[in-house]
DNA sequence: GTGGTCTAGACCACT
DNA sequence: GTGGTCTAGACCACG
């Protein structure tokens, strides 16, 4: 039972949430390959929203690869090797590492917290990867 | 002379991308109280846009308290620095922070290239304040 | 101007229909990068279906680097850089040229006309492709 | 003995998977009429499919005349080969083609590879036809 | 039961 | 004006 938040007055786009939340849990090691997702009508009743606004959420994330629907069957993880070139890998992360340094270096926050926050996360990420398995 | 850079492809809005960059001169302390900002005509002049989305950058920044428009004279800051405090600080760079890891686990990035990519970008940024200065 | 036409009843999705065209367009060089296509309500009203069916289409053909919207300004032909890696685009490929093969041989066409019907079809695509330069 | 595959990712439906290889062995000579096909319970068994698709595919058959089921005897063929005019064969053809030309032009594919995929591919047929005789 | 597509219509964000 | 998101509800295809 995967427990999603969705906060309608963020800014954030409902499906965006959705994603979001989806791809921490596979981060963490909650979700993992061919896990079977809540069903479009069970999470859209779930979270009181549109089952279009899951369609979209799921779709962008089998876009993504890190999900694959069958007909009929339902929506599971899927074990992603991506397909996207190194430099565009490489492009996409800088632009999410430039976008926390710039904000970080706005409010005045030193490059050694920075640092030691990324090195959290990723610590987070690696320990419940361990975890679930 | 204040150097703000537009990238149309980047996602963002254009009247966000004027809003971050100023409020980051005002961060790294090129720009400081009682400065004054370039005209709205003059400004979209320079960066090639639309001057709608100037006033718009500029009323919110307005709303926010951090510049102050003074009838027929122009634009002037009036605020310096980030009023956050220690935790809401942590808070927001810790949510950037995981969405870089979490979206770099999901392209199959290891933490180190993920470590590396945060360094090269925190170094950038110490030179262009530097360079400003 | 463009000239989509749509087969409600060909059991392909519609936002399939309207996608293919524009890629064929744009392989045959009546499209190219730089270009806007006609804005989302305006194709809806032209084809006689629902705004969110273009929307789909479009966005779509963006996931697939083909096109960028731009909010506020429109929907433009990128010059598209693949961002798949090379085994990727392979695969692809190759699920269409079974398809192509396996479709002729139930048929009992033999291996040249295959051949032939697909030089063809190349050559149609550079032909056009040196015109539009 | 019928060798059927089943790719449950190739995004194809599995009663038309199951439909395109029962015709494609028609068109080889494998299977000719009065051949018996096998049961839907054991069909399904071997493929670990759902009974319900196999009946969707042999009833699809059946209704375009291809086989013939008789109460409590079982499955079996009544004609042997496609009845398409060389136009609509090489119509069809074309369509396929001109699919994968579009998409290998949209992946920035030369038109070598293309050839040499298709080639490639007729030559499997080709060698897997030479085996089932 | 599952997901896939489409419609009609609304409101918001951006230029 | 442009695109982006969301809702409500329908019908079809698949297993």
């Amino acid at each position: 039972m995967l427990h999603i938040q969705i906060d309608p007055h963020s800014g954030i786009p409902v499906y965006r949430q959705v994603m979001d939340q989806i791809k921490y849990y596979m981060a963490s090691g909650l979700l993992s390959a061919g896990d079977q997702l809540p069903s479009i009508r069970e999470l859209s009743k779930t979270l009181s929203i549109n089952p279009t606004t899951v369609v979209k959420a799921y779709s962008e994330l089998e876009h993504a690869g890190a999900i694959e629907s069958r007909q009929g069957k339902g929506v599971f993880i899927t074990q992603s090797k991506s397909t996207l070139t190194n430099s565009a890998r490489e492009k996409a992360l800088r632009r999410l590492a430039r976008q926390l340094v710039v904000e970080a270096n706005q409010m005045g926050a030193p490059p050694d917290q920075v640092m030691r926050i990324v090195e959290e996360e990723l610590d987070q990420v690696q320990i419940k990867e361990r975890q679930g398995r």
